[in-house]
DNA sequence: AAATAATTTAATCAAACGTTTAAGCTATTT
DNA sequence: AAATAGCTTAAACGTTTGATTAAATTATTT
């Protein structure tokens, strides 16, 4: 039989709101190991032993917390893509910010978390690929970009003639693209480049100023 | 102790040589098997099990053509990157052709290429991230790019004015995220742009005309 | 302070998994 | 045709792994 598991706390911990000091402390630290061991090697590739021994704790914790492997990489699944679509939805509606402003403004911001944590990129799509995961991003998305500011936005320029008549997929797979690709491949890059560490952090800070040229540039009316 | 592994006949394999007409085929179902199965999940939620039920072989056939899983996946890994460098490679190094020819080739290469496995890129990244496999792509490809032609032909645009003077990498991870990055997302981007498997192709399309014109929008000079 | 609830630990379970064994079968060689 | 080598199978072995149990410890409530 299972032990009673407090689903309560887990939705006080959501809310930043616990009852108990220590509960919040212990479960903190087995996020934080979760979310660093997930991040890196991905959920198959992971074991709750790794977890538990990476936040100093016994492994039944684990399960007395999260009451499951699934259930605990759920958690972090979720918190992952809401901190990764944090930034990007104020802005998808923003009605004050030009098209040019977006760019310029989503480029910069994801490269600067990027930098912190170049590995979050792969991982959510390595791990949103097969499983119902996608669901979470799909539904919160979808929503968000059908009739949003910005398709109206890029319609709008084109029919102004102020970009060429292409589809808005290609604007936004070549901005995200531009944006994010580099730090997929960044072990990859620095090892082919023979680039350091701070080489490539480099390389990456001056894309924040590249981006938005570039795509004015791609975006030109024919 | 280790029942006797026919390593010849792993070499006879390579070279599409082999003695027996039925050993070929039945080392080959479980090779296209595992490809399947890996490039599908990669190489820590892939079972054995899957393979040889995939494969329609006993499970201990897998241990006798391969020894092991790893090194299975070795064999696969090192056909996966052979493939998707052999379209590469002798560009790099062609003086007959110009930087934007290459640009053009290489793009509408890759994209017929990843049309039909989309999945390969995210299976080469996700496992070269963590793994000692990147020493095989990281050997071939940094001998291969530095000192190489199109190097050199990019130093050579830069210096005529015919470029901005931007670090090659910038070129390199620009050409080669545009073509490939849409097919890493492939299954976020057709739920969530609501797009069809042929929307998502016509779109792919598209993009062998427009990505050689975007990069040499990108690279005017200022 | 006693009683109760929450937290933590060591030990263990059962299933999953990669691998091996030993026997049987098939094709080739002598 | 007998012998040999190559191929295939069913069964099982030993580990790893996610999960659980029951007891011990700590914190909270009464």
């Amino acid at each position: 039989m299972h032990r009673i598991i407090r689903l309560a706390d887990l939705e006080a911990m959501k809310t930043g709101k616990s009852n108990k000091k220590s509960t919040l402390s212990t479960e903190q630290k087995i996020k934080e190991a979760a979310r660093k061991i997930f991040h890196e090697k991905g959920f198959a590739a992971t074991r709750t032993r790794d977890i538990a021994e990476e936040a100093g704790i016994n492994l039944a914790l684990l399960n007395y917390y999260f009451r499951s492997k699934e259930k605990l990489f759920g958690v972090i699944m979720f918190e992952t893509l809401d901190a990764f679509l944090r930034t990007l939805i104020p802005v998808i509606n923003d009605g004050t910010m030009t098209l040019e402003e977006k760019v310029e403004f989503l480029s910069s911001a994801y490269i600067d978390q990027l930098i912190v944590e170049p590995q979050i990129v792969l991982f959510i799509m390595s791990e949103i690929k097969n499983r119902r995961e996608d669901s979470m991003l799909n539904s919160r998305i979808k929503a968000l970009l059908s009739d949003s500011v910005i398709l109206e936005q890029y319609r709008q320029a084109v029919s102004e003639g102020k970009f060429p008549d292409l589809n808005f997929w290609h604007f936004m797979i070549n901005v995200i693209g531009l944006t994010i690709f580099p730090f997929m491949g960044a072990s990859t890059l620095k090892h082919i480049g023979g680039l350091t560490d701070d080489d490539f952090v480099s390389l990456m800070q001056e894309r924040k100023r590249l981006i938005p040229v570039w795509v004015r540039a791609m975006f030109a009316p024919a």
